[in-house]
DNA sequence: TAACATTTACCTCTATAGCGGCAATATACA
DNA sequence: TGTATATTGCCGCTATAGAGGTAAATGTTA
């Protein structure tokens, strides 16, 4: 998924869509304003916890898909 | 999706699958050994891209899901 | 058991993610 | 139009991710 580019475009339209500045995006998320201009700029160095903050506020859902698991990772919550 | 742990164990688990020690999972997927040591010791703070190489060896793919994109954002094809 | 091989745990150090600040630019309203 | 106001672009600094090294642990074979 979400190859530099692709990741931009999807924070960046979500963003829009929820008529949010960047440092309200930001501020919602309690991240600074960089990052999000970061990833929207292309670049993929973003730590995984902090896009995750910047995801849950977009109502975005990282889910994780693999032969092995397939789809049986769905819940997001059992066991650990 | 994966928190911590979870994430902690979705590594591990395809790492054992694939007979792999970390140092060889690091090395195939080019990054050091502490950031697989990391990961499944439950740190979160992992970059995407250092995150995206090492599940791309475990044949893990990353998908953002959202009520915008529902699951319009295809499977793994993906450019570039 | 000892001796060796493999894997994991943890340390130190360097490159950099991401913070806040401010300038530049865009938007709105009189 | 001018002037607030909001948004974005970018810079410098600091905390830290993650590289490699090595010790500890674990497994293996005689």
């Amino acid at each position: 998924m979400a190859q530099s580019q692709q990741l931009a475009e999807v924070i960046r339209l979500h963003r829009k869509v929820a008529r949010l500045s960047r440092v309200q995006l930001a501020e919602l998320a309690g991240v600074g304003k960089t990052v999000i201009y970061n990833i929207e700029h292309g670049k993929e160095s973003v730590q995984l916890d902090t896009l995750q903050k910047i995801l849950n506020v977009l109502n975005i859902k990282i889910a994780l898909t693999s032969p092995l698991m397939d789809d049986l990772q769905a819940p997001e919550n059992e066991k650990s």
